[in-house]
DNA sequence: ACAAAAGTGTTGGAGATACACCCATGA
DNA sequence: TCATGGGTGTATCTCCAACACTTTTGT
C-alpha cells in the first residue's frame, strides 16, 4: 500500500487504472453430474445458436460504491433469481493478457464503455441445487444454461481457468467446512450424496463405509418418506438441519 | 464478465474505475516467535519515531502491464533484496470503505497520485526464514521490522484485518501443504520445529507424537551436527530436502 | 548442583479400509 | 425375470492421544 522501493513523495506517473469486475463461477448438482452455470450472449442481430456467441461465467463489472462480495451476490441474484446463496470468494485474475482474442475485444467494445482498460476480476464460486433452480429459458439477448463440467466449451477470456481453479478450491474447502449440502437437493438419497462426493473429491467410496461416516455426521437426518417413481428399489430419503 | 441484467449495448455510464495494489503479509519465524513484517514510513520532515508515522504492511500498486504475482514479487525484493520467496495470493480486499481514517487519506495524496480513487487490494502472504533473512535497519525514510504477531499495533487501512486473515489462510495451507519449511531455516532443531507447528495450529503439541509424526515425513533428514553454546543439552540438527 | 531443553516407548481407543450378498422396484 | 441401484456387518490395521523419566550441556 505504499510505494516501496521509490522514496518519492512525487505522484507516481506510472500508476494504472483498471477496470474491476466479479465472474462467478457457480456449481450445481444434478443428482449425477457436476455442472456449470454458463451464461450465452449474442450481439444484437446475431443468431444465439450461431458460432460466434460469447460464453461465459456469469460476471459483471463491480459498481463505483459496490462491495465486492455485493457485487458477486447481484450478479447472481439478477440471473437466478436466487437470494442467499452460498457464494465464495476464491481467487483474483490479473494477467495483463488475460483479454487477447479478438473476438473477446470486439465483444468487450460493444459491452464496455472502457473496453482497451485492463480488467483485473475477483472469482468467486457458488453452490446451488439444479433441481431447486432451473435458469428460465432465455432473456433477450442472453440465456443461462448449465453445462456438465467435463462438456464446457472454450469460453471467453480465461474462463475456462477460472473454472479450473474454482473446482480446485472447492475440492479443499469441501473437506473442511459443511458446503457440500448447498449443492444438495433439500431431500436427497444418500446415493446423490455419495455420488457427490465421489465427483468432488475425484474418487470412489466404499459405500458401506461412507454410509458409517454419514451416521456419524451431525444434521444428517433419515425422514419418513422414500423415493418413488424409479427403476429400482427406492432409497430413503434425508435432509440436512444445521446442527445447533 | 458481461452486463448480465441490462441487456444494452450502451457503454454503462456507471462504471467505476479502480487502483489495484498488493498487500504482502509477511511470516517470519526466529525459533520463536512467529513475526511480522512492517513498514514504517514517515511523512517527509517527520521523526520516524513520532506518532504520526505510517505503519503498514509492504504494498505498492500494481503496474500498468504487471502480473499481480510480479508485484507482489516486486515489492517483496525490492523490500528484503531476497528473491525466490514462496509467495501465495490469499484475498482481495474490496470494500468501498476499506479507507476512512483521515491520516490514511492524508498519506494517500501525498503518495498516490490520485488519493481518491477507490483501491483495491489482493492480499498476499510470503514466507521466510527470519535468520536467514534480517532487515536492513533503514532505508531513506522507510524501514521495515519484525514485529511479533501479539504486538502488531494498530495499522494503516484494513491492514489488520489483512494480517488476521492472512494468518488464517497460513493455518488452513499448512496443513495440506508442505509450506511450513519456508519458515524454518536450514538448519532447525525438532524444538523449533515443534513450536512452529503449535503457534501456527494454535495449540500445544505432545513432543514424544510429534517427533514420532516427523520420523514419518518425507524430507526431513538428519544432520552429523549439533548445536553449540546453547545453555542445555544441544540439539540434533535437521534440514529439508524436497522428496523428489 | 542446578536450570533448561533434548531425547526416548508403550498402550488403548477410534477411525480407516477392505470386502460380498440380498432386497425392492419398474419395465 | 431381469436390470438397477438400495441397503447391510465384521475383521484388520493404522493413526492418534495420553503419559514420565533420563541425558547433556553451560553457569
Amino acid at each position: 500500500m505504499q510505494n516501496v522501493a521509490l522514496n518519492k513523495t512525487v505522484p507516481n506517473a506510472s500508476a494504472a487504472t483498471f477496470d474491476l469486475s466479479v465472474d462467478n463461477v457457480v456449481f450445481g448438482f444434478d443428482g449425477e453430474k457436476l455442472q456449470v452455470l454458463l451464461i450465452r450472449q449474442g450481439l444484437p442481430g446475431e443468431d444465439m445458436e450461431s458460432d460466434r456467441f460469447h460464453m461465459a461465467v456469469p460476471g459483471d463489472l463491480v459498481l463505483p460504491e459496490e462491495d465486492l462480495d455485493e457485487a458477486a451476490d447481484r450478479i447472481l441474484s439478477t440471473l437466478t433469481s436466487l437470494k442467499g446463496i452460498y457464494l465464495k470468494q476464491f481467487q483474483a485474475f490479473g494477467a495483463p493478457d488475460r483479454v487477447f482474442d479478438e473476438k473477446d475485444k470486439e465483444w468487450l467494445t460493444r459491452f464496455r464503455p472502457n473496453p482497451d482498460r485492463r480488467v483485473v476480476t475477483i472469482g468467486y464460486y457458488s453452490l446451488v441445487s439444479i433441481s431447486e433452480y432451473r435458469p428460465k429459458p432465455s432473456s433477450f439477448a442472453s440465456r443461462a444454461e448449465w453445462c456438465p463440467l467435463e462438456d464446457v466449451p472454450r469460453l471467453a477470456f480465461d474462463h475456462n481457468a477460472i473454472i479450473e481453479s474454482g473446482l480446485q478450491r472447492l475440492r479443499e474447502d469441501v473437506l473442511q467446512r459443511n458446503i457440500i449440502f448447498e449443492l444438495l437437493p433439500q431431500k436427497f438419497t444418500l446415493g446423490q450424496f455419495q455420488r457427490l462426493h465421489e465427483i468432488i473429491l475425484g474418487k470412489s467410496l466404499d459405500k458401506r463405509n461412507f454410509r458409517k461416516n454419514v451416521k456419524r455426521m451431525e444434521g444428517v437426518v433419515p425422514l419418513d418418506e422414500k423415493q418413488e417413481g424409479v427403476l429400482h428399489k427406492p432409497a430413503q430419503l434425508y435432509t440436512y438441519r444445521k446442527p445447533d
